[in-house]
DNA sequence: CGTGTGCGCTGAAGCGCTTGAGTGCGGAGC
DNA sequence: GCTCCGCACTCAAGCGCTTCAGCGCACACG
C-alpha cells in the first residue's frame, strides 16, 4: 500500500494516483462537467483517502476568493467584553458559514476610522470576499467606502431614521424594527400605568439607538406619556451616574428601559443601593435579554430576540449576495417582551 | 500623470512604473539586500503611490504563510457571551498581531471535537500559521493534535495538575498562576476571620478549575479551615442552584469564592432574594473582574488581572514562535484581589 | 591589461489551483 | 466510408508573489 505523501496532498498527488490529470481531478473534485461519472468517482476517493483539502490561498490566487467573510467590532477598549449579543450573533454567523467552508476573520478596533482601514487592508490583500458590518450610525462612512472597493456587504441593524437604505445599491442589510419593539416596550409599561418613563439609551450616534428615541418619543407623545431619553456610552459608570441623575430629578421616573443589559444591571444596582424596591417603586426593562438579566434579584424583565438566528440570517444575506443575488434589505422577526420580576404596576 | 490601474496594483505594476524587474520590487519591498537603497526608495515611492498591498493568498501560496492565526472558542451555546475574559483577550492579541500585518481567523464551536475538526481543516487549507488555544483541560487531545500536525501554538492558560507542559515540544504555554492566586484568595478571607468557605468553581475538565480547587484544598487544610469545591458548567443556572444549595447546608459558608463573574453575580441574587446581607452576614469574592462587578450593589470584590495584557503576550509568544524560537512555557503576572463592598470580617 | 570579486539587478521556475483552448476517439448521420 | 459532432480528457497559461541561479558591470588588485 503507498503511503500518503508528507506534507498535504495536492491535486498533483491525486492526479498521479488516479491516473489522470490535475485538470481532471480539478473538474472532478469541484463537480462540474466534463468527467465521466466512473472517473469523477474514483478522483474522489482517493482525495479522500489521501485526505486532500483544497489550499485556501490556491484558491484565493486563482479567482476563486479567500472563502473568507470579515467582521469588525469597533468598540473602545473600556466597553468591550460583557454585552451577550456579540458572540451569539457570531456563533450563528459562523453555524452559516461553516456550510461553505467560509472561515471568519474577526478584528476587533478601537474606532470607526481603524475599521474602515480594516476593510481597506482586506479588500487590498484579498483576504475576503465580503464582510459584516454591524452597529449602523448615523452617517455612516462605511457603506458608501465598501460599495467603492466593491466589497459584498451586509450591514446589520436598522439604518437610521430616513435613510432606507438604497443608497448602496452593493450593500444589503438585514434590520431589526427597533422603533416597533420601543413601542411593544411602551405598550407594556402604559398598561402597568407609568406615565413617567426614563430611558437610558446607548451611543447617540448609533442608528438604533437613534431609531429607539424617536419611536419612545413619538409613542409617549400620543399616549401623554413623559419620557425622555439620556444617551451614553453603554458603560457601567455612565450607567450608574445616569441612573442616578435621573432618579435625582424633581419628578423621577417610575420605570427605566435601558439599551443593554449591562446598564440595567448597573442600574439595578442604584435602585439597591439607594433602597428603592424594584419593582415596587421603580420598574426596569433591558434591552436584549442575556444570562445577567436572569442573574440579579429581581430577574429583569427584558426584550428576548434570537439573535443566534439574527446572525445566521445576516450569514445567508451575505452568501446571496456573494452568489450573485441583488442587495435586498431584509427584515428581522419582531424580538417579544419577556416579563420577569423587574416590572410592575406604578406606584 | 498616470492613472492608478483599475483593480488592485500588483508588483508587475510597480516594477513596469518603476523600470525595474518584479524581483527587484519584491527585494525591495520585503527590505532585503540586493537592491541598492536608492532603487529601493524609489520603488517604495511607486507602491505608496499605487496603494499597493501584498496579496495575502499570493504570500500564502509562495512559502511565506498565510500570516494569519486562529482562535477557536469551544463552548456550549448556552454558556456564550457573557464572560469578559474572552474578548478582551482578543483584543489584546489583535494589538500584537496587527503590528505584523496578521489576521485573526475565529471560530466559535460547540464542543472539543469541533475545535479539532477546526484545527485539522485551517491546516490542511494553509489557513493558518499557527493557533492560540484557551481553556486547556485535563487529558487535553488539542497538543497532541497540533504537534503532529506541525502546528505552532501557544496555550493559553495553566495546565493541569501533574502536566509541566514539556510533553509537547512544540507547544508554548503561557500561564496564569491559579494556585496562588487561590492562596491569595484564601490568605485574604482568613485574615477577615472566616472559618467555612465555599468555592463555586467552573467546568470540572479544565485544567484552571483543577489547580484552584486543589489549591483552595491544601491552602485550607493548612489553616484548618472548611472548604469545599462545587463544579459548574459556568451557567447563571448552575451558580444559581449551587448557591441555593451550599446556603441550604447544615453549616453554610461565610464567604463564597465564584470562579467567574456571572457566577458570582448569580450568587449575588441568590443572596438578596433570601434577605442574606452581603457583606455582613456573607462575603462574596469573583474571580476575574468585568463591568459586571461593578455595576452590582455591594460592587464585588473581585480578582482582576489585565487580560489584555495578556493576550498580547500570548500573540508575542505565538510570534516567537513563528520566527524559530523554542516553545517556552512563560509565566504570566499574578493578578491581585481588588477589595471592594461584597467582603468583610466573618459574622 | 587580464583576472577576480561583489554589487545590483534580471529571468525563470514554482507555490496549488482554475480554466479556456485544444486533442483524440467512438458513434451518429448521410 | 467519410464527415461531423460531442464527450472525456489533456495542455498550458495564469493568478501575485518569492527565490535562486545567473549575468553584466565597475572596481580593485596583481
Amino acid at each position: 500500500m503507498r503511503r500518503v505523501p508528507a506534507g498535504r496532498p495536492t491535486i498533483k498527488d491525486i492526479a498521479h494516483e488516479s491516473g489522470v490529470s490535475e485538470s481532471a481531478v480539478s473538474f472532478a473534485l469541484n463537480g462540474r462537467p466534463g468527467v465521466s461519472e466512473a472517473t469523477r468517482a474514483r478522483v474522489r476517493r482517493v482525495a479522500d483517502r489521501l485526505g486532500w483539502r483544497p489550499s485556501a490561498a490556491a484558491r484565493a490566487l486563482s479567482g476563486e476568493g479567500p472563502a473568507t467573510v470579515g467582521l469588525v467590532l469597533a468598540r473602545p477598549a473600556s466597553t468591550l467584553g460583557v454585552e451577550s449579543f456579540f458572540l451569539q450573533l457570531v456563533s450563528g454567523i459562523q453555524e452559516v458559514l461553516s456550510l461553505r467552508r467560509f472561515g471568519l476573520l474577526f478584528q476587533v478596533v478601537e474606532d470607526l476610522d481603524a475599521e474602515c482601514d480594516a476593510y481597506r487592508r482586506w479588500w487590498a490583500e484579498h483576504r475576503v470576499d465580503g464582510v459584516l458590518v454591524v452597529d449602523p450610525r448615523a452617517d455612516d462612512p462605511r457603506p458608501p467606502l465598501l460599495d467603492e472597493l466593491g466589497l459584498p456587504a451586509v450591514v446589520i441593524g436598522s439604518l437610521p431614521p430616513g435613510d432606507d437604505g438604497t443608497g448602496h445599491p452593493g450593500i444589503a442589510n438585514l434590520w431589526a424594527d427597533d422603533a416597533g419593539a420601543m413601542a411593544g416596550i411602551v405598550d407594556h409599561l402604559d398598561a402597568l400605568g407609568h406615565r413617567r418613563i426614563a430611558h437610558v439609551a446607548g451611543l447617540p450616534e448609533l442608528a438604533h439607538t437613534r431609531r429607539r428615541i424617536a419611536s419612545l418619543r413619538a409613542e409617549a407623545e400620543r399616549r401623554g406619556i413623559e419620557a425622555h431619553s439620556h444617551t451614553t456610552d453603554y458603560s457601567d459608570t455612565e450607567g450608574v451616574r445616569t441612573t442616578r441623575r435621573v432618579l435625582d430629578s424633581a419628578a423621577p421616573p417610575t420605570a427605566i428601559v435601558y439599551d443593554n443589559d449591562v446598564l440595567a444591571v448597573a442600574g439595578l444596582g442604584v435602585a439597591a443601593e439607594r433602597g428603592i424596591p424594584v419593582p415596587v417603586a421603580l420598574s426596569i426593562v433591558a434591552w436584549d435579554d442575556s444570562v445577567l438579566c436572569r442573574s440579579t434579584h429581581p430577574a429583569l424583565t427584558a426584550l428576548v430576540r434570537d439573535t443566534t438566528a439574527f446572525g445566521r440570517r445576516a450569514a445567508e444575506e451575505l452568501f446571496a449576495l456573494l452568489d450573485g443575488g441583488p442587495a435586498r434589505r431584509v427584515e428581522d422577526a419582531l424580538p417579544h417582551l419577556l416579563e420577569r420580576g423587574s416590572t410592575a404596576s406604578a406606584p
